[in-house]
DNA sequence: CATGAATGAGAATTCATTCAT
DNA sequence: AATGAATGAATTCTCATTCAT
């Protein structure tokens, strides 16, 4: 009953979003009446949370059944995959965590970041076991570095949709992300020039 | 009067969405009725868009008047910093554009698009000239390659404000895009791992 | 509910007609809040058809459990007893009904039209026997006759209501329509001039 | 200008009825702004007022010019030919008459009544003459006969316009009015029953 | 537990009217 | 006189939420 409702609400939430979603259209859906969803949530904003706090535990616990391979590039390619593969069967929870989290209302924003910290911290000691073994560069916080990695990831997933599916497809993105964030765009061995600096106004 | 509003809607957007905003606080804000509204805008969507239009059109016009220096990362990197300053001058503006851009919605997606082409081709110009020079990988479509910078440069904007702009701050964020962008996390000169290929369905 | 909400607009409308008419006042008067009508109805418009759907309603059942006389005269002004009667009980009903259609709306006309066709049928009907029992003169289609008479009707109705009861009173109507629409004007006998018949264009 | 103020509202006015009508509409029809409407009439009820006054004006004057036939039923032919004329060349002003006499509404009946008095007292003098000449039946009050009349006639235009000018045409309408008033339904020297009495309920 | 009728705050929108220019 | 920008009262309609059954 309750699960019910909130995969309803995960569906109709990734169609509509928060304020255009119709509480009464989510119970029907699920096979309640309107009154039974205030049984369960005390609110349309209670049960966005619900949705929202499942969507972050669903992402979360894929990683722990990871198989870990052994090059930094191969983890972070397995973590990207295990991702996909929630997205394809968490569409729903998984556009509406993305939408929020690109948002950043400050009434959700703690919700997801606290939600997706292990998530954070599963890159972060990605990296730095990537630091050690001189895979990834030292040069900037691997906290920031992981958040470059997961909205690098997000912006991709977002990208998918929005180009209806086109560009990149779901199964280019697990070497496109990781390709981009590992190497860049640049060939491999180029010159890195130092910046003048003179910075204009 | 119309630009006082366009601007007084842009401040409300930017702090409400659209679904949240109140035609009479920006109204008020302005100095008018809420009638007087009406008189400019046909509706609460068609002032939302009018607003949009001005935020493409501002950052796109700062853009033309870009000296250009030589290399692909000087030319990035002050691209990046025009947009900084945009950002500066016009945050209201600029933050109804990156999320309603984030938000892939289908009524104002197209306007978006057909907005910022100009900007995505200058960054495909950009990025044309490093594939000639050798400082540009092949191996993606230039759109593709393109979006993905400007994606970037969107991700940074939005975990700028999301972090209350606390990181990345404005003045590292060219530095920052720029050299993720080109040379990703990992180490120049490391061994590139061919991936195993058998990614089924 | 449903139906004390219909009354509730039958009186309403019939004093104020459809545009002048105000939902909150209506809903109030029926002893519920604005919001419930929308629960009921999905628009102003919407009720309005309602109301007038039973005001036909009501009309044409009333005629089913005519007594018929045997003349044409005596059905008429048996028919005509029967509309009185309909119209002292249901009056703000036959207000709204007889004013729409007597404003010829693009709107609500066809409704109209459909929903009285049973009606008109039956005066067709009554005056088909008089053609042929020689009471009542060929040189006109039936339908058109009939229309004569109920026209005939719904004036003096209307009539009835502008002159605050005056004139002519429900008691004498029945009289005054079948003997306005039978004999006319003129005394029996009459010599009948013939036309000059030039009318040209 | 106050008269091209009159006539476009009137087209309005014909086309919207009062309430719908929009007073912008009608001043930039007339080729003036919405302010001036207001440099001439009061207020849109005042202006209603005018065009209803004007239309009045308009049908009566047409009856001066009237030359006289012989007969009663030429004379009342004579009448509504002018009508008909008068409907031809103001049909706007004409349907905003003829629509308000027919909704009976407390700001506006008495208006109406005052200007078509001359109107009716036109019809009941030939009706009175008709009386004397044994041409028209006594048993009804002069003025409730001359209102039959007028209200057949009134009952025949809005049935014209009603049905698209189907039927009746504007041609066929005053030998149809006549007839109808004069002789009704019943072929000459039909025996005229006399009514039971028994009024029923 | 489930229901769904009732609620009423809230928002968008309309437009007659005013009035400074 | 003419204008048209500004106004704000008024109205329709939405829908989250309550609560008696």
């Amino acid at each position: 009953m309750r699960q019910d409702l909130v995969e309803s609400a995960a569906r109709h939430f990734a169609q509509h979003g928060l304020e255009r979603a119709n509480i009464n259209t989510i119970a029907v859906a699920a096979g309640f009446a309107k009154g039974t969803v205030y049984n369960y949530f005390s609110s349309k904003e209670a049960l966005f949370g619900e949705v929202l706090a499942e969507a972050c535990r669903r992402a979360v616990q894929r990683y722990s059944r990871l198989e870990h391979g052994d090059s930094v590039r191969d983890r972070l390619t397995a973590l990207v995959r295990a991702d996909v593969s929630v997205l394809r069967d968490e569409e729903a929870f998984m556009k509406v965590l993305l939408r929020e989290a690109m948002s950043f209302r400050r009434e959700t924003y703690p919700i997801i970041v606290a939600n997706l910290a292990p998530f954070l911290g599963l890159v972060e000691d990605i990296l730095a076991r990537g630091v050690r073994s001189k895979e990834i560069r030292a040069d900037l916080p691997l906290s920031q570095r992981a958040l470059l990695f997961v909205g690098l990831l997000a912006l991709l997933f977002v990208q998918h949709w929005g180009s209806d599916g086109e560009w990149p497809t779901l199964n280019a993105l697990p070497e496109l992300v990781v390709s981009a964030f590992l190497e860049g765009a640049a060939p491999r061995g180029a010159p890195r020039r130092r910046r003048a600096g003179r910075v204009k106004r």
